[in-house]
Formats: C-alpha cells, sequence, structure tokens
DNA sequence: GCACAGGTAGATT
DNA sequence: AATCTACCTGTG
C-alpha cells in the first residue's frame, strides 16, 4: 500500500477537488427557513470541532462529506446558505436537510435557553448568530470523537481523511470525475468495514495510541450486532452509559457523540474549553470535568448542549483574540 | 529539545 | 474516591 500524498493540515491540497468549473456539479441551491448566517458563523460550524470532513474553498465556501453525500455549502454576504452537489437528486437535498436542521428550527431552540437570566450566554449567542449542531451519521460521529483525544481539529481531520481514502468506500463513481484530495473522493468506512483492519494498519493512519480503541471498538461493534442502533435509540443517560463501555470512550467523547450524532441536546460535553470557560465564567475553579458536566446539564437545561456549544466558540476566539 | 494538544484507562495513593 | 501517568505523534 503506497504512501499516501502529505497535505498540509486544514488546506485543501493543490489539485483542488472539486474543480469550481466542474459542469457536473448542479447549480446552487438555496437551502430554505434556515437563520441567516455569517461566513464566520458557518466556518464555525463545519470546522469549530464538530465535523471533521469539511474544508474551505474560498471564504465563504466549504466541500466536505457526511455519510454518502459530498456537497459544498456557501453563506453569501446577505446570509443565505446555498448548497451544491455533484449529482443534486431529492435524497441529498434530504440528507442535508436532516444534517443540517435536525428536527427543529434553530431559533425556537435558541430563544429556549436561559440567556435572560445568564448575561454571559446572552452575550454568547450575539457573538454567532446560526451556530447551530449538526445531525451528523451516528457511527461517523463515534469514529471521529475516538480519534479527538488530545489532537487539535486539523490532525483529527488528518486521521479521519486518511482512513476514509484508505479505508472508505468511494463517492460518486462516475460522477464528479476523479477526485484528487483524495480523502473527499471516499466515504468513511463503516465499523463492519474497520473491524477487518489490522490494527497496524489503523496506526499507519497516524491514529496513535487510539489505533487501539477504534480496533477494540470495532470488535466489539461487530460481536454485537444491532448495538450501535439500539444504543442510539436509548434515552440520553442509559445510552451516555453504554458508549462508556467502549474503549477509548469516556464521558467527553460519549457527550459528543450523542451531541453531535444523535441530536441530544441535553448532552454537555466538558473538554478543557469548557472546563476553563466554565471556571472563568461561572466561578468553578477547581471542578471536575464530571461536576461541570452536570452543573451544565443543571444549570442550561434540556438545551445544554446548545449552549455549550456556544460557549465553546465564545471562549475559543476570545482565548485567541486575548491570548 | 520539549511541552502541548477539545481524553481515557489502569495503577497508585 | 481522588490523583498520577502512560499512551502516539505532529506542531510550535
Amino acid at each position: 500500500m503506497g504512501k499516501a500524498r502529505q497535505v498540509k493540515p486544514g488546506e485543501l491540497p493543490s489539485t483542488s477537488f472539486p474543480p469550481a468549473d466542474d459542469a457536473t456539479w448542479s447549480g446552487w441551491q438555496l437551502l430554505p427557513g434556515h437563520t441567516p448566517i455569517a461566513p464566520a458563523v458557518l466556518a464555525e460550524i463545519l470546522d469549530g470541532g464538530q465535523a471533521f470532513r469539511w474544508y474551505r474553498e474560498n471564504n465563504d465556501a466549504w466541500v466536505g462529506t457526511f455519510g454518502s453525500s459530498l456537497l459544498r455549502l456557501s453563506a453569501d454576504a446577505g446570509g443565505a446558505l446555498r448548497w451544491s452537489a455533484p449529482a443534486a437528486s431529492a435524497k441529498t437535498s434530504l440528507a442535508l436537510a436532516h444534517y443540517w436542521e435536525g428536527e427543529r428550527p434553530l431559533d425556537s431552540l435558541v430563544d429556549s435557553l436561559p440567556w435572560r437570566s445568564d448575561a454571559h450566554l446572552a452575550r454568547c449567542l450575539a457573538e454567532f448568530p446560526g451556530l447551530r449542531i449538526l445531525r451528523q451519521p451516528f457511527g461517523e460521529t463515534l469514529l471521529c470523537f475516538l480519534c479527538s483525544a488530545t489532537k487539535q481539529i486539523v490532525q483529527i481531520k488528518q486521521m479521519v481523511g486518511l482512513l476514509a481514502e484508505r479505508h472508505g468506500e468511494r463517492l460518486t463513481p462516475g460522477g464528479a470525475g476523479s477526485p484528487e484530495p483524495v480523502s473527499l473522493g471516499y466515504r468513511l468506512p463503516s465499523w463492519a468495514e474497520i473491524a477487518e483492519i489490522p490494527e497496524a494498519e489503523l496506526r499507519a493512519c497516524q491514529l496513535g495510541f487510539r489505533a487501539r480503541y477504534i480496533h477494540q471498538t470495532a470488535k466489539f461493534i461487530a460481536a454485537h450486532p444491532g448495538w450501535l442502533e439500539e444504543t442510539e435509540a436509548l434515552p440520553y443517560a442509559a445510552a451516555r452509559e453504554r458508549l462508556c463501555l467502549l474503549p477509548g470512550v469516556g464521558g467527553k467523547v460519549a457527550d459528543c457523540v450523542l451531541l453531535f450524532g444523535a441530536g441530544r441536546l441535553e448532552a454537555f460535553p466538558v473538554d478543557t474549553w469548557i472546563l476553563k470557560a466554565m471556571a472563568a465564567r461561572y466561578g468553578l475553579a477547581g471542578w471536575k470535568p464530571a461536576q461541570v458536566a452536570q452543573f451544565g446539564r443543571a444549570h442550561f437545561g434540556p438545551l445544554a448542549g446548545l449552549a455549550q456549544q456556544y460557549l465553546f466558540a465564545w471562549e475559543r476566539r476570545m482565548g485567541r483574540a486575548r491570548t
């Protein structure tokens, strides 16, 4: 197996895919009924740590995949969101609607957060209007967050990109031609596919110690048919408990998988950013992650995970601006 | 050269 | 139960 072409983290490879003038891509179509969205907020949604399969084409436009869908998204100056796909089908349109909107409209969700009694939350909401939680495929989300331990976003993208291009099924055969960045030309491998991959080959995808977790998780899932689907369907607390049975999955990863891959907005993932944010803004210095998670769910309520995403984005933007 | 990065699990206290 | 560490590896 040849060594994959090196790609600078966070950048599209030089041979850009898909080509901007590729006639096989559909024209831009409006995604109706969504909150107006600024390019910076779109960037925060697609490249802010909930998804790892999106690449920036220019200031406004992104190309990425989820499941078997490959498409571009773009936010114009007026805040309208448009999409384009290699073969614009009703199926893609439906898949995108699910991926983007989940079930409930964002505005009403945000409004029901306790911003009226929480000045810091109100400030975060105002800073990122339109920021939302994506509804990603459950299994893919689990895979991505098993890769995430002590890794930065660009590195996680690199890992899952290598997994896709080396072990995932080819996307759009005969559609948009032969994709050269490669990783977007393939979907992520299914858990059944991963179970057949030797751990050494997983390690070769720059997974490091995460390779063993992913390998063992794949074996477990293969040995328990239906386990993943049953877990996705369980109520939040039970689903979280079950996910934590998987090697490499602790409370934080489980909450990310449930929040970003199962639409469980009550999940409140506590990572180092949130730990810092809650210490600094809510007086929780010295609290342990599990305690902060419990506080978050209690304080922000049934949509705590949505609040978390705003706090997270704000803390990262401000943290970078200052320090 | 060396700390650090959006954690987890197993050992040690 | 709480605290400490090893685990891979690219980046700054």
